[in-house]
DNA sequence: TTTTGTATTATGTTATACATATAAAGATAT
DNA sequence: ATATCTTTATATGTATAACATAATACAAAA
């Protein structure tokens, strides 16, 4: 059977909580669509026999989750919620619990893993070109160390998200990237100087050159390798 | 005439904006948690020298992504965003642009694509039950029938998400499906009765298989294979 | 015609009063 | 002394009214 998790009990609802199911439903009866503009407050207060100040706390929630934008004068028309910015602002104040953390980490893994179809899909000449630079840049400034650096990392996988030509994955990739720092500078220091297991260890460089003249599914296992560190720390702990 | 270029406009913030990013301050400096309670509204438009409607504004908006929450008589008290909830909210009003869903219909299959590690690591025997049972009944459903049955398909790829045990993952698919429904419901008619490419078609049963005895690399393959009408859809489309 | 002033309008802000739920204290019974 | 039942104080929730502000339309002036 289906689970009934968003369906709130209609007691303990406030005057505004109603209010903005109202509004919804009127949204959806009127099927009204991005631009178009709704009626100001104080029609809605004497419809719905409220005072303004209720209507006025109930799209105002409407506002803060971006379906709704209002200006002087103007009045309040729909707009295209930013899904991304939602959730930005929530994982602003750092109330994120541990588990979330680790959750939003792992499912960062989980993506890279997993985009490799798109990127050979659409993968351009000048793509791989400036993924070349990075790389060869990459390699010049660490000729001796092969230590790991964050600021690498970020540089080309952020370039590769940006290949996958698709702005919400790349713009969730942005509002990952603290929370991976995070996880990340929380490692144990044993973590941290990992030994892959094959001794082979594969490179940003390996992987363009997959990406140049492989196969995704080539691309998949050699990022799988590449990951490897960080799949060990979250594979291998209890989760409870 | 000499032209206006790099004078910067007067910051257009409205009072509540401006209450927001000092009370996002406040957080911070006092290192608040989860479970801390803050002054009550009244304090704080003393402090800030605002009304008590601003305050209120502000707070509201603090609310609605779910970083407090608040009791009559008891205050206001930190907690916990749920940053699910938040994306599922702005969903809800059906104002994403065509766009933004087939970015998110892009992103479930890079998830699927992507799980596999987990799903190895996290694989218990009761699980592999309870999946073995739900493939079961499917095969009896149709049996000569091969068509594409979506409900199937949420009821096997649903489990998976859950034997990832990532909260957030498997909390984020249950948001993905009707997304993933409605992009799918538009496909065109030839892309629903999609022929596959190697002849050979991975059903549920064979991912099972795999899941039970072999490789997460095979598990890829195989689901890559699955999915290969939808990967179909979105790969051999140029997008603007 | 272009600029400048002016009225209008819907949201933004303030102030005040009252309603409501409830935690906490106090009273009563066991 | 413990439990249960009132009472009370309090912080949020709601209502009302008034004014501020910015954006628009339109008239007046140049």
């Amino acid at each position: 059977m289906k689970k009934l998790t968003n369906i709130t009990p209609l007691e303990n609802l406030s005057l505004v909580d109603k209010v903005e199911m109202r509004l919804k439903e009127y949204f959806k009866e009127n099927n009204l669509k991005i631009g178009d503009s709704i009626p100001k407050e104080l029609e809605f207060a004497e419809a719905l026999g409220v005072s303004r100040t209720v209507i006025r706390e109930a799209l105002l929630r409407l506002r803060t989750i971006g379906v709704i934008e209002s200006k002087k004068r103007k009045g309040m028309v729909l707009t295209q919620p930013d899904i991304i910015q939602n959730f930005e602002k929530a994982i602003e104040y750092n109330l994120l619990g541990e588990q979330t953390l680790t959750d939003i980490f792992e499912l960062r893994l989980i993506l890279e893993m997993g985009m490799a179809d798109l990127l050979f899909a659409r993968k351009t000449k000048e793509d791989l070109e400036e993924l070349d630079k990075i790389v060869t840049k990459q390699e010049k400034d660490n000729i001796h160390t092969s230590f790991f650096s964050l600021e690498h990392e970020i540089t080309f996988h952020g370039k590769l998200y940006q290949m996958s030509n698709n702005t919400t994955l790349q713009r969730f990739q942005d509002l990952l990237l603290p929370v991976f720092n995070y996880v990340h500078n929380n490692m144990t220091p044993e973590a941290k100087d990992f030994k892959y297991s094959k001794g082979t260890f594969v490179t940003h460089r390996d992987l363009l050159n997959i990406l140049k003249e492989g196969t995704p599914e080539a691309f998949r296992e050699a990022m799988r390798n590449h990951l490897e560190p960080h799949f060990e720390k979250v594979l291998h702990v209890v989760k409870q």
